[in-house]
DNA sequence: CTGAAAGCGCTAACAT
DNA sequence: ATGTTAGCGCTTTCAG
């Protein structure tokens, strides 16, 4: 219990079973080419599950220059909405046979930081990361290690090889038509930082909406992946005049924020501001009024990251996505419907 | 960009600087023995840090039998409540060189899990690790590799040789005195599952606190750490005659749950039911009404777990501990109040 | 069918 | 004041 652990190696499960550690390696990684005795391979099995025998992940990093672990790096890991995504990575990378690493993309500037600490030290074989707003185009070339493969994840740079990100466009298109057809004309978008680029993707889906509504698209400001940044960018909108009836955010825990600012402004949701955010999750089962939203594939993106990152650590072929499937789906539930009334029953 | 990484070796520093592999090694990790020139010490810096040499982590866990990385193990990462345990966390392994990596314990009995691969192929020197209500004791035992150093937060094991966990007792008393203070008299108690150890310690400040005022510790049932047990939770005692008019919740997520229960119940907050909840965050500002909480110390507890575990890792000591600084500390905001009354501007 | 040997990059004891 | 050497545990040619 106390101290370092006296473990089994690959000569003692070896010595144990009478032959030489190359036969048991090979036996174990199954070497198509190793042709053994049908009794030394049970012999050879049975004593390496007797001692209880697991390959040292360190020694065979170093021989192998491969760690066999990947890193998934994100504005803030606490927060809920990379829930799902953290399972479409898990799923895909323990399929694989890799281990998948968490950090925050908070402190990716800074040298001691996690994400610095793990490239430097080459802990992983590559990196699934999403950008910040906080971290302009030219700092993030400097601060990213460009010679570890690296998937941009719901994210996007000018020049950079591999990305994948979500159908934004017709996820805030959705949203808007679904304001739309409950018979909304001055609807706002609480969006997302200028840097980012699901920031243009989701504005686009909003104002093609609002276009081909014959509406105009005023009432458009700038939103955060946090409660605090929704809050402010509501309180905005609510100082205009007229303001909108409707507000289309682009992310739930800015949705979160809106709705207190709703609140706080003596506002009645869904009544006198309909509210329909982007992402779907518990919370939004929690929120007063509960959160009509649009669901986006997160679970999905996270999955097919992982492959276009270890087909990339595999060949270093290069990937441009979208994951598409499954599409964005509205999940109505109370904080929006008609003007002046209470919660919709279900899509215009 | 393609490709893995061309990296630098100490051979090859060392060859460039005219020197062997040994003196860089012994300069670079500042070895006391050492004695080198002035001038040799320069240029061995100087070419160092001119062909960008790190060293290799792999490569040197190998040699030294540890791998400059701990795990933090908790029941949810996506949580915002291990935000501030993560901060402290984080902090304190930064300032002794280590790396922390972190992982969800919902699959802590799953043998390709996180976990289990963490361990049994030793990527780190030592666990972090907060219990769930989903693993009794006898399977904990079983999954758990003891001959790793693991300190308990937040949790405590029967037997287990290294636990550091919060001041529940006075949390919970301090919350249950707050409602008592607003002239409550029916207080309820949204536990936590009867297994974890923590619900014990709350549990008895809640009923230290009710006796000392002559009241009755009925309304006592069990939530989790989701939204979702709390709000059944919450329903079990809406259904109780008398129903209570004030609830202490154990957990902030349960707590968020039970706020949206009352308002499925048709009950005023706080003017029908008071709710106050353990442990402080962001989302606390965002429901209706914003909560009333008690903050516990969880940076601290996050930095002190891993001071607990690299003393462990160094020495093989015990240690039990309790974090008792800073205290428990009420924050009130609208969601506790008098009978009848409005949000309290303060405590009673 | 199986063994011997080299080497991944690093450190630490021991030589010089 | 610096060099030599051995070895951490594993994989992989190349020999037998």
């Amino acid at each position: 219990m106390a101290g370092p652990a006296r473990r089994v190696s690959l000569a003692q499960v070896a010595s144990q079973a009478g032959v030489t550690a190359s036969v048991v390696s090979r036996l174990l990684n199954g070497d198509p080419t190793l042709h053994v005795r049908p009794e030394t391979r049970q012999r050879i099995l049975a004593t390496a599950k007797a001692l209880g025998y697991t390959p040292n992940s360190v020694a065979r990093a170093l021989r192998l220059a491969r760690t066999g672990a990947i890193a998934l790096i994100v504005p803030d890991v606490t927060s809920p909405i990379y829930l799902d995504m953290r399972r479409g990575v898990e799923y895909a990378t323990k399929r694989a046979g890799y281990l998948a690493l968490m950090g925050n993309a908070d402190e990716l500037e800074v040298p001691e930081g996690f994400y610095a600490k793990l490239v430097a030290e080459r802990r992983v074989d590559g990196v699934l990361l999403q950008r910040t707003e906080y971290i302009d185009d030219a700092t993030f070339w400097r601060v990213v290690d460009t010679d570890l493969p690296t998937v941009l994840v719901n994210s996007r740079l000018a020049r950079w090889p591999r990305s994948v990100v979500l159908d934004d466009e017709a996820g805030a298109e959705l949203a808007t038509r679904h304001l739309i057809g409950l018979g909304h004309t001055r609807i706002g978008l609480i969006g997302g930082p200028p840097v980012l680029d699901w920031t243009t993707r989701r504005y686009r889906g909003f104002s093609r909406a609002m276009r081909d509504a014959g509406l105009h698209s005023r009432w458009v400001v700038t939103g955060g992946h946090e409660a605090d940044t929704g809050l402010a960018a509501m309180q905005q909108l609510l100082g205009s005049t007229p303001r909108p009836t409707g507000v289309v955010v682009a992310n739930i825990l800015a949705a979160v924020g809106a709705l207190t600012a709703a609140r706080r402004g003596g506002l009645t949701v869904p009544a006198e501001m309909s509210v329909i955010a982007l992402h779907d999750n518990w919370l939004a089962e929690h929120t007063e009024p509960p959160l009509t939203t649009v669901k986006l594939p997160l679970y999905q993106l996270g999955a097919r990251a992982v492959e276009l990152l270890l087909d990339c650590i595999g060949s270093g072929r290069s990937h441009q996505e979208i994951v598409y499937d499954p599409p964005p789906q509205l999940v109505v539930r109370a904080s929006t419907s008609t003007l002046g009334a209470g919660p919709s029953p279900g899509p215009g």
